[in-house]
DNA sequence: CTGTTAGCGCATTCAT
DNA sequence: ATGAATGCGCTAACAG
């Protein structure tokens, strides 16, 4: 059996409520009795429970970070930048995957509530779903709106929109677009704010063709691959010479798809991606993309969930566009 | 303040223990005063305290991962697969990351253990460190050996030797090597494997010329741009046809540099990796690589550290030479 | 089969 | 300033 605090008390000399005064640093203790019980504790190599401790203070110092995919390079930096705030606040992070499953989300968020997590952060899987399961845990989401909750998430219409708007800048005029799955909200927001950048510049220069053609998908790499050779593969002349994605996942397989097909890169065709994850810009060509700023949305989740922040209810942050190699100028019309 | 099990007693019409027998399904509970209970239970939606739990049977649920750092895609991988098994057999998993850093590393085992896991899961930062400190929680080790405890690994030595093979037998002999750091067993290795692959070779092909030069940094993207760099830098003639790196990651920077350097791959450089991370197949041109089986790995891990496997104090996995298209036939010499 | 009770490790209140 | 006693929510041993 491991030491307890009763074991201390017994060596030192005291009672128990002597140790757990010189434990609790802010309380008044005759300072011989406190090197007394301290070098004890040093000796016997003693460890406070968190059990007995959280038991009574009815209350821990874990936070659940529920997410879709830890391998999803975008969520593996928020768990970095999430557990590196966290743990300096003495906390400890509970992870656990969806698996963008409802149905595992829900079991997920039943066991992270069993092991009563002093907060949560969720990134939900579609919309509502949960909801009620996470009543009475302070819960902020991330990226995905749950009604009821706060939100933290980058403008993702704003960020969509500025894709659509970096693109025409360049002289593009036959877009593609690849979608996130519909069922999320952060996949909408992308998606409507690339239509309204094109709407708008349609109205700006009236008269103007812009063509669009949009696909949809998952957010990994796989499906960046399979649709971006669906729209690589239109008649020519009828292909899009630029091609916007709703992740840098989804840009990377696509510029695989591109190079399969020989097409040249940003030559033939300009890519655009959205996150800016670390192989953005390791890519060959590096990556342009719509920059959300994690480590800002880590930070500001953290402390919201901590209850630090007034309880506004959401915070947009503004995307950046990360000018690099991967879009250019359009090709001429031949 | 949450309902308790006290309050299901004073509903349902029956003592506390009643509950508690209830809620250990495998008990003698009357069925009738069952179903009542379980209604109670249900009505009030009430949620045993693993407090409480945990400090009577003096045991929790919780798994320690402490792993380097959650964005390097091998321990995402790791990660989500320990998270699947873990979460399937009623077990959280606690996240936490050293960064590579000694100091880290110790304070997060600390934290970790004041958290009472029931077990922990560590990918050592550098040999020795910790030791003491886990006395007492089982403790399985991943990837890289911690003094007394058991450790689950691919065979490194035997990965870097799978590797030099294969670039020699693709017709190279002037070989670039790019290590990991030298204080981590893993880099030691895969990199001793790979030379006692040349050695190997040179013995079999007696007078055979094999021209080879090493470098060192860590496991990252950037590492293997920089020092990918310096090799193939090298005055031509003496620059090496084929590099092998102690990580993919390390290999797509690798390949990030050849192409800045206008070097072809695999038509000029032959490149192979380590691990196969999902990525590896995406990349241009597919990377060839030496596997880890990594699901495997996360099941002897998490059997292990659940107490479930023979305290066999080692499990040394066979790696596995993957094939792609980065990897081809020294460019005859000019 | 069910009720009662002790006690897991700790923080805190009440005396002193 | 310190000791003694209480109870956080729960399980298990003991009676009945």
């Amino acid at each position: 059996m491991a030491i307890t605090i009763k074991d201390v008390a017994q060596h030192a000399g005291v009672s128990v409520g002597t140790v757990s005064r010189v434990l609790a640093k802010n309380s008044t203790v005759n300072d011989a009795i406190r090197l007394k019980v301290e070098g004890v504790i040093e000796q016997l190599g003693y460890r406070p429970s968190s059990l007995g401790r959280n038991l009574r203070l009815n209350r821990t110092y874990l936070i659940g970070l529920l997410i879709p995919d830890i391998t999803n390079p975008f969520f593996a930096e928020l768990a970095k930048q999430v557990e590196m705030l966290a743990s300096a606040e003495g906390y400890s992070v509970l992870l656990a995957n969806t698996h963008d499953d409802p149905k595992a989300e829900q079991m997920q968020v039943e066991a992270m509530l069993s092991r009563l997590p002093f907060g949560l952060i969720l990134v939900p899987v579609s919309d509502s779903a949960v909801n009620t399961i996470v009543a009475g845990t302070r819960t902020v989401t991330v990226d995905r709106p749950l009604q009821g909750h706060a939100l933290v998430s980058v403008d993702n219409a704003r960020g969509g929109y500025m894709a659509a708007d970096h693109l025409l800048s360049l002289g593009h005029r036959n877009l593609g677009y690849i979608s996130g799955p519909s069922s999320t909200e952060v996949s909408r927001a992308r998606r409507s704010g690339f239509i309204s950048g094109i709407t708008e510049f349609r109205r700006q220069h009236s008269g103007m063709v812009v063509e669009s053609r949009i696909v949809e998908g998952n957010f990994d790499y796989l499906s960046g691959e399979t649709l971006g050779r669906t729209l690589l593969q239109s008649a020519p002349g009828t292909r899009p010479t630029a091609i916007a994605t709703a992740s840098d996942q989804q840009a990377i397989g696509l510029m695989r798809a591109a190079a399969d097909l020989g097409i040249r890169v940003p030559e033939d065709l300009s890519i655009i991606g959205f996150d800016d994850i670390p192989l953005a810009s390791l890519v060959f060509p590096r990556l342009t993309t719509i920059r959300q700023p994690i480590a800002e949305i880590a930070r500001i989740t953290l402390e919201a969930v901590l209850g630090r922040l007034s309880p506004q209810k959401e915070w947009m942050l503004e995307p950046v566009l990360i000018r690099r190699s991967s879009s250019a100028f359009a090709p001429p019309v031949t």
